[in-house]
DNA sequence: AATAGTAACTTAATCGATTAATCAAAAATG
DNA sequence: CATTTTTGATTAATCGATTAAGTTACTATT
């Protein structure tokens, strides 16, 4: 059709107004009596005909508000992010913002740019899944007075809204669940990483046995760093293995621990749970469609998502709001890969 | 640091200029001459003293130039776009633009309105996986003159540029390793749509089971609705397997298909490949990690993505830039779900 | 009838950066 | 020395929408 934009300016000329008139009756200030009934449904005639679509960018020019929210993930291909980025976008939506978002790739200074290219476009705010090593940008923008919220995980050293998961709980529970299932050499494999949550999972695992009187095995607890899992993976687990206490059960700390992992168990035709079980961190389809279903901690992703936006937008609408930190429980999604250990001894082939 | 946003004017106050000034020299064309040596240095130094970013809104409204592309892709959920996604990101970074990306759910409404959206915040052009019945939008996005790229799927009686896979040649190779390997009753789940494609997919399978002279039985495929998939993948599966001519080997036409069959199969507790031999379209970590390595289409997503993204450009920054369509090859990668078939009959147990 | 009040618009500044047009001073030219 | 060129900088319009402040013209009030 046109091929040129339609401005306020064209409306305005047609009606033979004012584009400040065109402007309040687009912004719904009519209804406030400070435009005639008339004249308002003429200009609401022509914008619908004409198809007028605002420009939004001059509008956040002026007005300093750009409805738009910058959402920072630590990792795109990993589904529990991906499916939160989509709970974000449409919770989001819902309060007429849209959002704009990057993968962080667990990079810190990646996620620097990112913050920073979001920043220069304009957005009113941010939720961030924060990385390791970024603290320093964390507390520059609160310096900076940017409306903005952490997710899945937080800093407990600097005071910021945030919206997380009691990991600890998580992994205690998880890591209890094995043991009332009978499994008694319960190993985890966990990230090497400075970041609290993890510590956490950690944390969990370690008390559930200590309280339940298992004697810690240092093989049993392994870290990787992030960039080493997918060639780190195999010789942890082979470790883990060949202790002369080996584990019979491992708790996988995040998603991609687990797909290395459960790659390298079929690759070692070992049976689940039989020779080992398994509780993983994450959800995927993935854990539905193993050699059989997979124990995993299932954290509340749309309640985390939705919260997140409520806080940043509130925030957002309102600096005074004062900090939110919210810790949300997950829970245990009971499968195969952790039933009731069988009696029956099984011998690994190795 | 500071609280507000440094402008070119704070920087012109500072140095004792005009901010016409500054912007030259902020962009870059001192360099031409056009500005004394010593007061750029001056400038230059002001600003990284500052810490100046200029603000892009206000830099895209005058200019008419965003600098950022509008990605829209069918399905986030589906590893195959979520990995488009960021090879697009990453080969827009490479040239200075920023992406913008949202899902569209293959819902053609939803599809229009992310465009509008994205239009309205004033990116420079689109890639596109377009939906089914998205035909019109695609129309008035080339009388508009909007620049544009389709990717993955494209409408052949619309001159457009497009990336795409060579889909019936993936198909009928599909259809013939499969042949190959011995199966002979070879069915295909696809899905119910007008989208050309999906529509090359099936003529792929189809060419390939009449040149090697098996007569097609129509039990052996099957066509189901986008959004039924999950409701109906069984039934379907189901009907395959028990017709008087069952069949021996699936290919699957896109990743949902594959995921909710195979999560069938597994409830079924049919071997695969003994008892039904599988090729798969997309690609996923599953595909590694099922009861075995999956046969599956491997696209070029490196190439398709990076096409896309220099076609785009191109177009941008040159409007007059010829129409490009290219089609690229898929290759089959072989894995243990398509083996040669045993000999051993095995029953399946219903 | 004079004044206040209000309904319905318009004016014009503004957001921050870009850029065509212009100008002043210094340098080069004949 | 007068004139043209070049260099280096400024002015001011502009992108499209918002919004405080101002202007009419008309109605209501006493």
């Amino acid at each position: 059709m046109q091929k040129k934009k339609i401005t306020l300016k064209d409306i305005a000329t047609r009606a033979g107004v004012s584009t400040a008139l065109v402007s309040y009756v687009m912004n719904g200030k009519d209804k406030e009596g400070k435009v005639g009934k008339e004249m308002a449904a003429t200009i609401m005639a022509i914008a619908k005909e004409l198809n007028f679509k605002p420009h939004y960018l001059a509008r956040s020019l002026r007005s300093g508000k750009s409805f738009t929210i910058g959402l920072v993930i630590a990792d795109i291909s990993n589904p529990f992010f991906a499916n939160i980025a989509r709970v974000v976008e449409n919770e989001a939506k819902r309060f007429g913002y849209t959002v704009f978002y990057g993968s962080s790739d667990e990079d810190a200074e990646k996620s620097f740019d990112l913050i920073d290219m979001l920043h220069n476009r304009s957005v009113d705010g941010f939720i961030i899944v924060p990385t390791e090593n970024s603290q320093s940008k964390i507390r520059s923008l609160i310096e900076e007075n940017i409306p903005f919220v952490l997710l899945d995980r937080f800093f407990p050293e600097i005071q910021t809204n945030y919206v997380s998961t009691n990991n600890y709980q998580s992994s205690f529970d998880a890591c209890t669940h094995l043991l009332e299932m009978g499994y008694k050499n319960i190993g985890m494999l966990a990230i090497d990483s400075a970041l609290h949550h993890m510590k956490e999972r950690i944390r969990g695992y370690e008390d559930a046995l200590e309280i339940h009187g298992i004697k810690r095995n240092p093989h049993w607890l392994r870290k990787v760093r992030q960039k080493e899992v997918s060639v780190k993976t195999r010789e942890l687990i082979d470790d883990m293995l060949s202790t002369e206490q080996p584990v019979d059960a491992i708790i996988f700390c995040t998603y991609s621990l687990a797909v290395n992992s459960l790659k390298y168990i079929n690759e070692l035709g070992l049976k689940v749970p039989d020779q080992i079980a398994i509780v993983s961190f994450g959800q995927a389809e993935l854990f539905d469609l193993y050699q059989c279903p997979i124990t995993y901690i299932m954290q509340q992703m749309n309640e985390l998502g939705k919260k997140a936006v409520e806080i940043l937008i509130q925030k957002i609408e309102n600096p005074d709001t004062p900090t939110q930190q919210v810790l949300m429980q997950a829970s245990i999604i009971k499968r195969d890969s952790s039933r009731k250990k069988s009696n029956k001894l099984l011998k690994r082939s190795t």
